[in-house]
DNA sequence: GCTATGTTGTTGAATACTCAACTAATATCA
DNA sequence: TGATATTAGTTGAGTATTCAACAACATAGC
């Protein structure tokens, strides 16, 4: 590593940053809000059960729900220990891995999150979705995949040729049904 | 307003607000991240200083702080004791409306954003700017602008005629210089 | 079997953010 | 002027998140 000489930001690179930056801060913001005001959870909150609204059994290991919710193992910890005092998830031991628990979704989770999905997406469609034209929506989706690439492998693709696995797209069955597209 | 059904997000639609929830999530992580190792602050509180650089006094009155650094009163007022504490800022009472303070960032504000700026720039080259094409970051400039419109006219420029003001484009003279492309 | 190492998940302390309540000063307007 | 409403900013309580430390179990290698 050579101690290069900092190569700051074109004036565009700087816009487009900091537009990006306030950007996101108005819409996760107004997401959030909505979500805290109407149904009185966090959007991180809403996120799990979510996640596992569209598990087959309704339950997961909690090191799977924490990667499904983009969350570290201690944040999902605490997470669910404050969803278990709503009675929204019931946690049990693993059978099959005596370290391990599984977050289930409860019949009262699953309501809360049915009654919550509607005000939810309808913001989404305010913030977001409704704002973009197709092709501007379509786009986004290529950025952000190409940020969410670039997370993964840290030195770039150049070193690639290694570690070519297929796109993730794995799409969910949904289970139950009304988190249809409860998104988030 | 008419109980209307839920629109509920088609398949692409579901995906392009996942996908960029998940790349938010992990650029501002990072950002974040590094901040935190590197300089031992939040990324707001980098924007606050940030936003005090760019001013030609290095001052700022607390509420034009907050809406420059797209915070609320509240947590403005938290950061800058903060801050304050470590002895980046000052706060002052404003000479012509006995109600204010004015927040002046201090030489060794100054120099702790200098120190930090290069490592914050390099992070946001690495987990946003160099990721993407130019063009795609010119679409992220207007997709962000087009997210940042909807918020400012809630129902939409359907409405407008009225609250038709010329899009605020102040460029910061930048005072004394280093924060050239601070960035944030 | 036994040890070393990695994994799973929880905990508590420290920090940051939100919300509502509040003080103080200024504006508005009769 | 005086009454009322607005604006500026702070504060404290409640909650969420991070970080480091930890306990319990699993796995790999010998």
């Amino acid at each position: 590593m050579s101690t290069s000489e900092t190569r700051w930001l074109t004036a565009g690179e700087q816009q487009a940053w900091r537009e990006f930056l306030t950007a996101s801060q108005t819409m996760f913001g107004a997401v959030e809000g909505q979500l805290q005001q109407d149904a009185g959870i966090p959007h991180g909150y809403y996120e799990i059960l979510v996640r596992l609204s569209e598990t087959p059994g309704l339950a997961l290991r909690m090191s799977q729900l924490a990667e499904a919710s983009t969350s570290s193992k201690s944040r999902l910890s605490h997470a669910v220990a404050r969803l278990e005092e709503r009675g929204w998830i019931r946690r049990t031991d693993c059978p099959t891995d005596r370290r391990g628990q599984v977050a289930q979704l409860t019949d009262e989770g699953f309501a809360a999150l049915a009654a919550a999905a509607p005000g939810h997406v309808a913001q989404v469609r305010r913030s977001l979705i409704d704002v973009l034209t197709p092709e501007q929506l379509r786009q986004l989706r290529e950025i952000s995949a190409a940020i969410i690439a670039a997370a993964d492998h840290p030195r770039g693709p150049a070193a690639g040729i290694l570690d070519c696995n297929a796109t993730t797209e794995t799409s969910s069955p949904g289970s139950r049904e009304p988190e249809r597209a409860a998104s988030s």
